[in-house]
DNA sequence: TTGAAAAAGGGTGTTTTTCCTCTTATGCGC
DNA sequence: GCGCATAAGAGGAAAAACACCCTTTTTCAA
């Protein structure tokens, strides 16, 4: 039987190398090619010849990040497998890359025989979860943590303005709206995300990623 | 003649034993072993046959840092060449980097071509900086981004006060200084850091690692 | 279609932040 | 001892942030 073909989503490209290196030395498995980003994989796919089995993705990546390409695979391709590879366990990034479709999620410091093992079973049984991923996913099922998913995206908006110096004034003019009205997303946000001020929403919004440094 | 030993200390293993995989590739080099931090590094060097050319060290480790461990080896060991390996792309880690005595910085998205380069220029002359590293360096000699270093203990503990989500009265309270003194460090903060107010002030000191989240 | 919930806007007052200027101390070279 | 730079400390006022309580408009599902 022909290995199965597993594809490298990640633009950190000697790392991209190195776990190719990794998974063609894996029995049964063989990398066809590499992606630098979401992008990337999207244009390849359109050559039926290029549908893998399963994706390594990256979160983090320029262009089309692991979220939305997995995200679009989910649709497009619901045969393709997508594992998340990430140095980042931060909880609603794991959340969303599991919404977005993913059927494993793994930290980056793990050994190569977790990534074989995860490779196995994500085709054998659907899905492959480490313990740490596992325990988080139920930690994070009511706590504030996943606060982030009920924010709206003008809410988001507004965290982003916050977090890039812009007084209350200022963000209200970017909005389109009345200077009190964001006094309302002020205070909202407050209380949702138990924060005390606006340092509180700016740190909120990096432990989230909702802004990025 | 005996390959160069290069020695990894990598605390996300996936990656260490990728790289591990590279370099063996690498005519000339050998990996003798890895580590996970900086101090696993310590004890085996404690062993002179254990004593590598070079070592590509991450620098975000837990127990013993890359920048910590940099600078011991350069008192203990000054004949082994260090080479950073790191995701993070902050001038002022790479600085940090260099000045602990590392004789080369790679991001962590360099091909492996370029690692092989690395490898050889740092055995054959010493050094090696890729473009994006010496325009940093170039940049950094006397713009703000090395104000980080005349921060003063004081001040450091303000900045870390401020991004507690404390008041400036309250700050005042737990530096025993009167509020107006407080205004103080702050006004010279925003001039030496040329941010315009406090949520300046907190992305500075969290892009700077003068903060942890 | 109606009524509950969410979004937008408003008033008023307090606290905190920010900006500008000023004095006092401390050290350092000559 | 004298001038001079430099840092700590502080006053006053304006701006912004924060808190609390309120009304109108829109949305959307029962």
């Amino acid at each position: 039987m022909n290995p199965y073909k597993v594809v490298i989503v990640e633009d950190h490209i000697l790392l991209s190398q190195a776990i190719a290196g990794l998974v063609n030395a894996f029995s049964k498995f063989e990398v066809p090619y590499q992606c630098n980003n979401g992008q990337e994989l999207l244009d390849k796919l359109k050559l039926p010849s290029n549908i893998p089995d399963v994706v390594l993705m990256d979160v983090n990546m320029p262009i089309l990040n692991g979220i939305e390409t997995t995200g679009i695979l989910k649709k497009e391709y619901p045969q393709i497998k997508v594992i998340a590879l990430s140095v980042e366990g931060a909880e609603g990034t794991i959340i969303k890359m599991l919404k977005a479709g993913a059927k494993g999620y793994l930290l980056k410091d793990v050994e190569k025989e977790i990534l074989e093992t995860a490779l196995k079973e994500v085709i054998s049984t659907g899905y492959y979860h480490t313990k740490e991923v596992s325990s988080i996913l139920v930690n994070s099922l009511n706590d504030e943590h996943s606060a982030v998913y009920q924010l709206k995206e003008r809410e988001l908006e507004f965290i982003k303005l916050v977090c890039s110096e812009l007084t209350y004034k200022e963000i209200a003019e970017k909005m389109f709206l009345s200077p009190k009205t964001i006094d309302g997303y002020r205070d909202a946000l407050f209380q949702k995300l138990h924060v005390k001020n606006k340092i509180g929403l700016v740190l909120y919004a990096i432990k989230n990623k909702i802004v990025h440094l």
